[in-house]
RNA sequence: GGGGACGUAGCUCAAUUGGGAGAGCACCGCCUUUGCAAGGCGGGGGUUGAGGGUUCGAUCCCCUUCGUCUCCA
């Protein structure tokens, strides 16, 4: 990653070229010497060259004509596209002390709106602009007079520091030394990104962390380090940063616990690897070839995180080589697999697109009304804009009633889901017509009413009153203050870095994920709730006002990462207990909310954990209705509902005392009249019988018992309820040695009882429908062993 | 958001086309041993993540769902 300097407006070629030089050759400014520089155009560009050689004055020699690919932006774009606005550009050189030239300014000129394939496909823009950007810290390389971003003063000593870490020299020209310096990179980078929040995950910018993360261990790893030392390391960036970046270093210590789960988390992943990698070897030796398939290591890597770098190092101990190209074939395959996945999202394309072009979009009424007159200006149905709606098709065309129906209004009390708030419900209605609204949405600044029709007809132009669930609003609201009141009551108890992460607000209802390292334990979790309702019985106000960004900064509003805010920002208040910038619906008073109560403490991914909530009426009920199974409960087994406890051990063990005395003497009586049933087969004993209604795993314990108390034996049981027949059959090992089965002996009985069956050699299973069938088949089963037996 | 893997005793993991839920460690009791490491015998502990389906029978096959890991966007 590099930091860039970037200025982008309204400001034309001329100006942006002499701008350039000057900052980099004034004496007030960078002082760089002239003869050091160098510049490039784009060969058509004769307007730009000219403004190099003749106002600036530099020589032929200094001013080279190049091709789309290096002097266009995006590159190539006039034969190969992309269609849109691309241009010129310019870069600057700086002539290093070994004699290369490194580009440290590019000038991009858009000024062209390219339009399908080439002839005459690049159209003037009406008005031009620059998009120019500077690289930081390749000129701070220059000004420092060192030959690398790494080699700068804020950087140098990070890559010593790692160095350090892992017991070694920096060496600028070895792998080793690309190794340190990429871990260097990409430690700042992570530092950065954690102490904003952003934690190693499973998505979007969460995933990029933690491949930076994977990426710097492995490096480490290569060079021989087994343990976590990723995280003794933010101490350093935050020093090197501590001019820019002074909060930095409150943060170090959390960084180092985030990195250090991640490293360890990862060396993890690396020792169950190990084990797989060991079968993997073991075939490849059976098959007696030395090469480890792409495929192979493809899927170690997709499915279990196992980095091919690695088992390339361990192949090569083995003497086995590595199919790069074959991984790399496999892992196209995984990607167009995985990125096959395209989202349908109904509102987004088409229809809204055209409503944009005409319309600025809705003005939202709902903070301060629950309804309100408003305008239909769009009607969507079956992804189509339309003039009018009318009344449903009959009912028997399900696919168009259940197909949503939005509705788009100039104005609305309706709030569409946005901030982990779902969206509100109500109703639509004007002269002769109404439309339920089912769920609302947002869109590009407009409101989108899903529901249906329910009576008259629509159309566009219509004005409608427009009225919301209130109840159900209320208890959105009453959900999403104590959202506040909780993240509030979390950072005191677990401190600042308890920062939310997502949240779900529904009647009464909500989820809130925040990061925090481990577990939370019962007496914190308890005191957090305290907290929260205290914030309740006290009846804070809650306000809302929109103020500038730099304000609420200022006021210490909280704001997260990844958001992105406006300039002017709604900041909700609770006097003296929670400042945040929302967009949700609120209660105007604290004590509005009634009652918080945590139901569930979770976690939802490393380092984030779950607390899920509910308020008001919900809280209500879920109190009544545990009261009243309590209750319930204490009736039936008639104690007081605190002895309950008490009470249900006592019964519980006097239940498992009384199964373990009632089964055994059955098995063993049961057992004995068997046996004396039995008959005498050349000394084998054969016992057929009908086990009245025990079920299979009764049968088998008898067969147990009757194999060791008199064996050599051969028992078949069988057993019927009201519609199905249970067969059992088992022989001592004798038997088995002489070659009879079990599971050949159950067969033919299980065939007459309508079923079939089997199982291992010295026992087997089997069952049926035709229960009136079962004396049948133990008459089979009796001839069929007393003829394998004689 | 999509692909892949996994989920069995407190912990680590077994269980051959689908046929009796197990081992080691930990725990409890008894015995042996005067130290230390331990050893012997016995015992408790499970709705096989949850819910459906197929089957005579599901830890195993199918579907749904939740959770964990992982790759990709």
């Amino acid at each position: 990653m590099s930091e860039s300097v970037e200025r982008i407006g309204g400001v034309i070629k001329r100006e942006a070229i002499h701008w350039a030089w000057e900052f980099l050759t004034a004496r007030n400014w960078l002082a760089i010497a002239p003869e050091k520089l160098s510049i490039t155009v784009y060969q058509d560009d004769d307007e730009a060259y000219r403004i190099w050689s003749d106002e600036i004055g530099l020589p032929a020699m200094k001013i080279t004509r190049m091709g789309e690919d290096d002097n266009f932006w995006p590159a190539g774009a006039p034969t190969q596209g992309p269609d849109g606005v691309c241009g010129p550009c310019s870069e600057i050189f700086y002539r290093m002390p070994d004699g290369s030239d490194v580009e440290i300014w590019n000038l991009v000129f858009t000024q062209f709106n390219r339009v399908g394939s080439p002839p005459d496909n690049l159209r003037p823009l009406p008005s031009r602009n620059i998009d120019t950007g500077m690289g930081l810290e390749r000129t701070a390389a220059m000004l420092q007079g060192v030959d690398s971003n790494f080699h700068i003063d804020i950087l140098r000593p990070l890559v010593e520091a790692v160095a350090e870490v892992c017991r070694r020299h920096y060496e600028p020209a070895t792998d080793d030394g690309r190794r340190m310096r990429r871990i260097a990179d990409h430690l700042r980078a992570c530092t950065f990104a954690i102490h904003e929040n952003v934690l190693p995950g499973n998505n979007e910018e969460k995933y990029v962390v933690k491949r930076l993360l994977r990426r710097a261990v492995l490096d480490g790893r290569q060079m021989g380090i087994k343990d976590p030392f990723l995280h003794t390391l933010p101490g350093t960036v935050a020093a090197l940063m501590r001019r820019p970046y002074p909060e930095l270093s409150e943060s170090v210590e959390r960084i180092g616990g985030v990195i250090k789960r991640e490293e360890e988390s990862f060396l993890a992943t690396i020792d169950g690897g190990l084990q797989r990698i060991d079968k993997l070897f073991a075939t490849i030796e059976r098959s007696g070839s030395a090469l480890v398939k792409g495929a192979d290591a493809a899927e170690l890597y997709t499915t279990y995180g196992f980095p091919p770098e690695l088992l390339e190092t361990l192949a090569a101990e083995r003497n086995c080589a590595f199919d790069w190209s074959g991984f790399r074939e496999a892992m196209e395959g995984h990607g167009q697999r995985s990125g096959a996945g395209t989202r349908v999202e109904v509102f987004t394309s088409g229809p809204l697109d055209s409503l944009k072009k005409a319309m600025h979009g809705t003005e939202f009424l709902g903070y301060d009304e629950e309804q309100a007159e408003g305008k239909v200006i769009g009607i969507i149905a079956q992804d189509r804009l339309c003039d009018s709606l009318q009344p449903d098709s009959p009912p028997a065309d399900s696919q168009r009633t259940a197909a949503p129906v939005t509705v788009v209004l100039d104005r609305t009390p309706f709030y569409g889901e946005s901030g982990g708030q779902v969206g509100d419900t109500g109703r639509l209605e004007w002269e002769g017509g109404a439309f339920d609204v089912l769920d609302t949405q947002r869109e590009g600044g407009f409101v989108l009413h899903v529901g249906r029709l329910v009576a008259g007809r629509l159309d566009l132009g219509q004005v409608v009153k427009a009225r919301i669930d209130q109840a159900r609003r209320s208890a959105l609201r009453r959900a999403h203050s104590a959202t506040h009141l909780l993240h509030a009551a979390l950072q005191h108890h677990l401190g600042p870095h308890a920062v939310q992460q997502g949240s779900k607000v529904d009647a009464d209802l909500l989820r809130f994920d925040f990061s925090h390292g481990g577990s939370i334990d019962a007496p914190t979790l308890q005191a957090v709730e305290s907290m929260v309702n205290e914030n309740v019985f006290a009846a804070v106000g809650v306000s809302a006002r929109l103020i500038p960004l730099a304000e609420a900064r200022h006021a210490g509003a909280m704001m997260l990462f990844g958001e992105k805010y406006p300039d002017m920002v709604r900041m909700v208040s609770m006097e003296g207990v929670s400042r945040e910038l929302c967009g949700g619906t609120h209660v105007a008073s604290t004590g509005q909310i009634g009652l918080v109560r945590i139901i569930a403490e979770e976690s939802v991914s490393a380092g984030t954990r779950r607390i899920s909530a509910i308020t008001g009426h919900r809280a209500l009920e879920r109190f009544r209705d545990s009261e009243r199974a309590l209750h319930d409960a204490a009736a039936t087994l008639k104690v007081p509902a605190g002895e309950l406890p008490a009470r249900l051990a006592a019964i519980s063990k006097e239940l498992k005392e009384l199964r373990r005395k009632g089964a055994a003497p059955a098995a063993t009586l049961s057992v004995d009249q068997l046996l004396a049933t039995a008959t005498d087969h050349a000394g084998t004993k054969v016992v057929v019988a009908d086990a009245r209604g025990a079920d299979a795993a009764a049968m088998r314990e008898c067969i147990d018992l009757l194999r060791r108390k008199a064996s050599p034996i051969a028992v078949f049981l069988g057993s019927r309820d009201a519609d199905k027949v249970t067969l059992v059959a088992g022989i001592s090992r004798e038997l088995e040695a002489r070659g009879l089965s079990a599971g050949n002996w159950i067969r033919d009985p299980a065939g007459l009882v309508g079923g079939k069956g089997g199982g291992r050699p010295d026992l087997a299973q089997a069952g049926g429908k035709l229960v009136d069938k079962l004396p049948e088949a133990l008459t089979a089963a009796r001839e069929a062993i007393e003829k394998s037996l004689s």
